[in-house]
DNA sequence: TACGTATACTTGAGTTCTCAAGGATCATAG
DNA sequence: CTATGATCCTTGAGAACTCAAGTATACGTA
């Protein structure tokens, strides 16, 4: 009851309208994301969630990952990863390879020209995302807030598995 | 430099893979309007936008605002609106009407059939919200969450106006 | 070996946004 | 009173997803 009470209760201002820690987070990231993929797209012609699984793809054994792998670490579906890809692979920036254990499987592999683009991106987005959602904390309250964020469910918690 | 550290900074963990409060802001996102507007839309037929519009109607002097206002309570582009607003209108929750002092202007009303819609579907909603993002924590970490949230800024910082 | 089920991926259709452009109205300054 | 510029809103085109359904491959089991 007591941990209801911040999230839903409503803390009306003078506006009387409701600004919960929940409101907070949504309006925060429409308005982050709105700014950081602008100046993404501006500058290197790349959508946020490319980014995103540019990244990935670069920290990964052989820069490559399964397609399905990169969806569940970018938490897309399997469909909105192949249509991702499409567009990085029509760009050159990755490529596809098939797995010799398991035909079904397909490889998506970081280029050449994807690890220049990434290498590229990365200081300016990380300068970004440095004084749009750094800047405003110091060492200890970003700290804070990623402990906080790493307690929310990154999946379904009950599968109602009534049983 | 020093707050630099922990958004940008590659937290790197076993995978090889970073993960900075950025990224867990991300994926919660992800994850939890993921699951929250599938409830909502499952239950109530709404979308997460649409609640949020239909709350900010309900809590406005006279339960109505302008659309230009609207928008920018909730963060969408005009545009945005007129689409989202044509949705809830032809559903009958919301109406349009005119502004006497000025023309340009069509305010958004909500409609009785509104007011029972977001009444209904306040409760369950709220209780979802509460279960995925409020249960994780203590009162006082909702709290240290929310006040760490509103920090971070809502709209561009630096229009660049050199001079 | 063959059947049923699970997994990997793609595709068609639809949704929810965005941006750029245009129309209408208002406010101001000559 | 009229031109200029700002504001409010809509519309066409398109981006970036989602879901449902389909294909192909793998695996367990009788």
């Amino acid at each position: 009851m007591s941990s209801q009470v911040l999230s839903t209760q409503e803390v009306v201002g003078v506006s009387g309208l409701p600004d919960t820690a929940w409101v907070r987070f949504l309006r925060a990231h429409a308005a982050l994301t709105r700014e950081l993929s602008s100046r993404l797209e501006a500058v290197h012609e790349l959508t946020l969630s490319d980014f995103d699984v540019l990244v990935q793809l670069y920290y990964a054994e052989g820069r490559r990952l399964r397609r399905i792998d990169l969806a569940r670490s970018v938490l897309l579906t399997a469909s909105g990863i192949t249509r991702l890809l499409d567009g990085l692979e029509s760009s050159g920036l990755v490529g596809k390879e098939r797995c010799d254990s398991d035909a079904r499987v397909t490889y998506a592999v970081l280029t050449n020209a994807g690890v220049r683009k990434i290498e590229e991106a990365r200081e300016s987005h990380l300068a970004d995302i440095e004084e749009l959602f750094g800047a405003p904390f110091s060492t200890q309250e970003l700290k804070q807030l990623a402990d906080l964020l790493a307690r929310l469910p990154l999946a379904h918690t009950s599968e109602a598995c009534s049983a």
